[in-house]
Formats: C-alpha cells, structure tokens, sequence
RNA sequence: GGGCGGUUAGCUCAGCGGUAGAGCGUCUCGUUUACACCGAGAGGGCCGGCGGUUCGAAUCCGUCACCGCCCACCA
C-alpha cells in the first residue's frame, strides 16, 4: 500500500538504482528500431551540478524518455570534460594548500596529481545528475581525455595540419597574465572601468617648443610606441605627416604617420602606436612596417630588453635611468610612476577621468595583456563556411529560430582560432621541434622522429615536442563522433551519427555548437545535429542571474532532498517556453510538488479500490459513457502533450499533463467512479477499475 | 556603435488577425472515507505610448519609451 504521505526522497533513489541495474537506460546498437541521439553537453569534470545543469538535462531528459517510449532505439550519451583552466586550477589550489607550486613538482607529477584528483573526485557531477533521473546510458561514459578522444584529438590535429588548416603564427593574443596561457577571443569580457585619459606631448623633432599631443588609456606602453598616427584628412596634422616626433622618456624617433584608423574625432586626434601591445595598433604597425618591441613579459612585467638599444638621453624629455628603473615592475605600478616623470617633465598636459570598457579574462579576472607571441591557429574561417551553409539550407535548424542569426553574425566574422594554451592539464600539441626549430606534426613521437630523419637526411636528432596543450573545446568540438570511437569506423559511429537534437544554452553557442558544426563536418561529411534546441538561462526568482557574490544561488541538490527530482523537473518544464529565461525559486517548485503530491493521492486512491494494471483490459471494448469520454480526453491528452513536445514547448507540454491530471482525471473521473466502484463487483465496476488503471499508467507515462 | 529579446490580471507567463487565458496569490463557501499539498465558486486586465493597415489588431507595419542580453571598441 502507498504510503499517506508522498516521500520522494525514499521512492526516488530506489527506482533510478532499479533502472539502471536493469538496464533500463541502454542503447541498442543491433536493435531494428530508429535510433535517436542525444549527445549530452559534457559537463566539466570538476562541476557540481547547478540549476543550468538541472534545466539543461531535464528538458534532454524529458525528450530522450519520450522518444524511449516511443519504441526508438535512444542514445543518451554521458560523458566529462577534462575543462583545462578550470580543472588546473583546482589541482594546483589543492597544491597550494600544501604550499606545494606546480612547477615545484614538474609536468609529469603534476599531471599525475590531476588524474589522481579526477579519480578521486571526479565522479561528483554523474552522481548527481543520478539524483536528478537523468536516464543516460552510463556503461558508455566518455572523458575528452581518455585514450580513445585523445587518438581522435590526435588524427584531428594532424589532418588538420597537413590540410593546412592548421598553423603557427606569431600575432597579438590575449593574454592571461595572472594565468600566463593564451586565450581565445572568446573568454574575453569587457568590464566596464573607471580610469583616466592622459594627454601626453611628444616634441617635434627639430622644432624647440612644438608638440604633438596624444592622449591614451594606457601610459606604461609609451615605452613600446613606434609611430604616431594621423587621420591623412585631418588638417590640424597635415604638415607633421611624414616627420618624426621624439618619444618622451625613452627618445626613440617615432614617425608621424597618416592612416585612416585615426579617428579625428577621438582624444587629440593623434594617436600613439604601440604594436606589440594593442591589437589596432598592430595592424597599423604592419602596414607601415613598424618596429613591434614587446616592452611587458608574460606576467605584464615591464620588461627592457626589446627596447634597451634606443633607449636615448634627451635633454628634459628622455631619460634612460628612469627607464632602466622600470624594469620588472608591475604595468600597474609603471603606470604611475610614468605619469609621475610625465608631469615632472611638464609633458603631461591633462588628465581626463574616462570611463571605457576594458578586456578581462573571463576566468582571472584581470585586464589581458595583448602579447605577441608564436601559438597554434585553427583556419576556422574554412571550416565556418559549410558549417554557415548547412544552417542556411537547414540540414541544422535552431530553435527558437532566431538564434540562427547569432550563429550566422560569428560565423560570417569569424577570426584565425587560437587553439595552443600554456598549460600542463589538456591534449599535449603532437608537434616536435628539430634543433633547429624545423617543425613535425605526427601521431607520435616516433612517427615524428621517422619525418625528422628523412628531413635531415640522418638520424639521431634530438627532437623536443611542444610544451602547449590544446583549448579545452578543440576536444569537445569532436565529442558528436569522438565519443562514438572514430576515427575507428563502429557500428555505433554508423548508427548514432548524426544526433538528432543538441540540446544547449545560449552561452555556448559560439563556443562549442558552432565547433562542432565545422569539425563535424569537416571530419564526418555530415552535420552533427539536426536540430539545435537553445534554452534561457535559470535566474532567481526575481529575475537576476544567479552568482556567488550575490548570494543568490540555488542549489537544485537542496531542492530535490525538500520536493523530489520529479516536482523539480515538472517545473523546469513548465518554466520553459521558447527563447526565455527561467526564474525559479523555491516556491514555484513547492507549488508544482503539489502536483506530484496530487498524483501520489490519486493513485493511492486506485490502489485502495483495488485499480491495477490489467492486461486483458482492452479500452477499445469501454461501453459506459464515463469510461468512453475519459479514454477520449486521455487521447487529446496524449496528443497534446505529443504536439507540445515535437514543438519543443516544454511549457506546453507540462500544462496539458498537468490539466489531464488534475482537471480532468481527479476532479472529474475519480469523482464520477466513486458511486461506481461503490457497487464492488458489477460489470460496470469492473470496466470502470480497468479504465482507471489503463489511464493511470498513462498519465504516469 | 551594430544586433537580438522583452513590456498582457497582484506575481510568473501563454496567446500572435475574429468578442481577453493559465498557474500561483487574493476573496467567499465547504468537517464529501485519494488528497486541506483538498473541493466548489468569485473578483481581478483601455494586452507599454503614439500613428498606420484592416470590416475587425494584444496579435501585422512604423515609431518612441523603458528593461534585459549578445557582439565590437583599453585614444
């Protein structure tokens, strides 16, 4: 018998184990039906799972149960994200409560450390999303590191290379100082921040007493200024064009150019040109072919070398010492004591407060440092173009559909994808350098040793392989086929390829959805994904983004062990319409574990009139007027609630359920029955209990 | 600067060309043996402003306002 009282918590963790023991969750790769995928976004090995993971793999959830019921033969496929930066950081955070620093212990042990770390740790989030119900198919669980992705990684890579879509370059990137590795475009965000705008006076050469005045953001990269330049319209500089300009402290002559990137109407309408440290100022420097010295090191450490040989006395405007003085010190302490020299040199004109917006890295939370270094490029512009035409002609589909015009908008602009990062904790680049830095790209050490012979025409150089790993998304762009075992050709990759639906945020559009639309393509002749489900974000119940600082978070664990897995996915579902964010707090889920707790009742109250499931029950021979109309509405139900999900209307989907569950089966039906039932063992009792039951376990369907 | 989304009942939202809807909340009534985490019923909205198209507009078009987001930009 039911319990009085609903409690999810002793029913929910028995039923999700019973499943899974059984098998219940498992692909069929020999099994005659459709197959339909999911591929379930791999959450980072490090995660706990939050309300996004609750949303994200409820509304997956929700779409590969029904299509399971349906008779298709469903992959759900689980899996974790080795996540570079993110895992890194914990590991080397552990260390440092030991007051032990990576580099204290190399490479190989530290390397070692994070694997012992994932396998103690790194099962948090698949339990979880146990906890939730999320039915994957768990014996088939994938790590974007284990031996099978890395191989992928690996023939991506190299193709890749050979194609010559891949390459090195020496550019600006972002650079991380605090986390000293490159980063893509990507996980730069500007932050809005209240700083000053400093007019500074270069002398004109050979005219005592004529300055050109510039105005910038960022003194301390005066030191690696080249050039000046001037809009070739602006007629306040027109006779200046084409003369040189003596750059204060440092008494390098800079050449005063003309070039259209000067914008007249911004700060004096001149402007200092630093290449090695502005990525505007890059561009200009390479068409005017101007020195790019690096004047800051890796952790933004003014750093001398690239410029100690110009460094010039200038009687009153440049003094070598008080460079000299700047060396090894941090940008933000150079800043000020630049613009404390400035000003004793009277060549500070003003200082304007200027509030603009400043790149950061997402993850550090520092101001990036545009550097010029040597990285590994991805030609993404190549791989973009039939990723962009599979939208258009809708092989992929977006829904809503709107954020096709997203995809298209990056996709259409898309710059050279900075793949290589300065990390010990990802897919080791397979590039091996000669002595003499001639570069081979294999599978493996020795397959680049064997090219490295044939170049050098002998045997026996020492060959060392590259120190950089691989961003974190190169791997998950491969995860539709990778997890599959390609490059090995299976009869899963045959089945299971392409998925169905990628089910995703908004948030990673960019980042990994349209990755996997180019390697996808590129590597299997086929998009991905038919379809592209994006969904909002969870906010608070007041509408604000959920964050630590703002204390605000909810905890979805907490809000299973109070409600049950079931009342908190019943609201996401019902939460989510198309193309909006979800606000959710404690109380909306305590209202919808009214209806689960509704549903509990109404079966308890079958049980209690001895309603069970009945095989021989056949609803095609129902002759009373109350079992006739309930099995009608029980169908509209049923195709409402089908339509709903074919449209993707979780929203939708969760009301006609709801109203079939309470409206009309609980207020109408059971109350109906009663009399019925009351009459214990006529016909009409009988065709009433197995109706009962038939609708009951569809409801529960 | 470029783009996207939103603005409908107290709250959260659906409806997107044919006389305003749901859930929650509110109010009234109800000690019916599944359920008070219940049942029956009620009240509540010039559908952000203005203009246009139409026999007819919350729904289509234009425009403005406010809220949110994305992309670009360290002068």
């Amino acid at each position: 018998m039911l319990d009085k009282t609903y409690t999810p918590s002793e029913i929910e963790p028995r039923l999700y184990e019973g499943w899974e023991r059984t098998g219940a969750f498992a692909a069929d790769p020999n099994s005659n039906a459709r197959p339909f995928t999911i591929m379930i976004p791999p959450p980072n090995v490090t995660g706990s799972l939050h309300m996004g993971h609750a949303l994200t793999f409820t509304v997956q959830d929700t779409l590969i149960r029904w299509r399971r019921m349906q008779g298709r033969d469903v992959l759900w496929q689980p899996g974790t994200d080795h996540a570079g930066i993110a895992t890194q950081m914990v590991v080397e955070r552990l260390l440092a409560e030991q007051g032990v620093d990576r580099r204290d212990i190399g490479r190989d042990r530290f390397i070692e450390r994070v694997w012992q770390w994932k396998a103690e740790s790194g099962g948090t989030i698949t339990r979880q999303l146990r906890r939730l119900g999320a039915s994957l198919d768990w014996p088939r669980e994938r790590f974007t590191m284990d031996d099978g992705l890395s191989t992928a990684v690996r023939e991506v890579f190299v193709t890749l290379y050979r194609q010559g879509l891949i390459y090195r370059d020496r550019r600006l990137v972002n650079w991380d100082p605090k986390l000293q590795t490159a980063i893509s475009d990507l996980e730069v965000e500007s932050l809005e921040v209240k700083g000053s705008l400093w007019h500074i006076r270069y002398p004109i050469e050979g005219e005592a007493g004529r300055f050109i005045t510039v105005a910038t953001t960022r003194p301390e990269t005066m030191l690696g200024d080249t050039a000046v330049a001037v809009h070739p319209d602006d007629a306040r500089y027109t006779d200046l064009v084409g003369r040189f300009a003596i750059l204060p402290l440092v008494g390098r002559r800079l050449p005063i150019v003309a070039d259209d990137y000067s914008d007249p109407e911004k700060g004096t309408g001149a402007v200092k040109i630093t290449p090695a440290h502005d990525f505007n100022d890059f561009a200009v420097g390479q068409r005017h072919s101007l020195p790019m010295p690096s004047i800051l090191d890796r952790q933004a450490r003014v750093a001398l070398a690239e410029i100690a040989d110009v460094l010039t006395p200038v009687q009153g405007v440049a003094d070598p010492a008080f460079v000299r003085s700047l060396d090894g010190m941090d940008r933000n302490a150079a800043r000020k004591a630049i613009v404390a020299e400035l000003e004793r040199l009277e060549l500070l004109e003003k200082t304007e407060p200027h509030t603009h917006q400043v790149p950061h890295s997402d993850r550090g939370g520092v101001p990036i440092e545009p550097l010029l270094t040597t990285q590994w490029y991805c030609n993404a512009a190549v791989l973009a173009k039939p990723a962009i035409e599979a939208v258009e002609t809708g092989k992929t589909v977006f829904v809503p559909q709107q954020w096709e015009n997203t995809f298209f908008a990056w996709m259409r602009d898309i710059q050279p994808w900075c793949i290589s990062r300065q990390l010990w904790w990802g897919h080791r680049i397979p590039a091996w350098y000669g002595p003499d830095g001639a570069v081979f790209v294999a599978y493996t050490a020795a397959e680049a040793q064997v090219a490295a012979d044939a170049h050098y025409g002998r045997g026996g150089e020492t060959l060392t392989q590259d120190e950089d790993v691989l961003d974190t998304w190169f791997s998950s762009g491969l995860w539709p086929f990778s997890t599959l075992g390609w490059p090995e050709n299976t009869q899963e990759l045959a089945r299971y390829y392409p998925g169905d639906v990628l089910v995703t945020g908004f948030d990673i559009i960019f980042f990994w959805v349209a990755r996997m639309m180019m390697q996808g393509i590129h590597f299997m002749g086929e998009v991905p994904f038919r379809t592209v489900y994006i969904h909002g974000l969870v906010r608070d119940e007041r509408g604000q983004k959920m964050s630590k600082s703002k204390g605000n978070i909810i905890d979805p664990l907490e809000l299973i062990d109070r409600y049950g897995a079931d009342a908190l996915r019943f609201t996401i579902c019902a939460l989510t319409g198309p193309g909006r964010d979800v606000k959710l707090g404690a109380a909306r889920v305590e209202s919808y574990r009214r209806f689960v707790t509704k549903l509990w009742n109404a079966a308890r109250f079958c049980e209690m009139n001895g309603i069970r499931p009945d095989a021989s029950f056949d609803p095609a021979h129902a002759s009373l007027p109350l079992t006739r109309w309930i099995l009608d509405a029980m169908n509209h139900a049923i195709e409402d609630a089908s339509a709903a999900l074919e449209a993707y209307r979780f929203d939708d989907y969760a009301a006609a359920c709801y109203r079939f569950t309470w409206d009309t089966f609980c207020d109408w039906f059971v109350e109906f029955a009663k009399p019925v039932l009351m009459e214990g063992d006529s016909v009409a009792a009988h065709e009433v209990r197995g109706t009962a039951a038939y609708v009951l376990s569809s409801i529960l369907r």
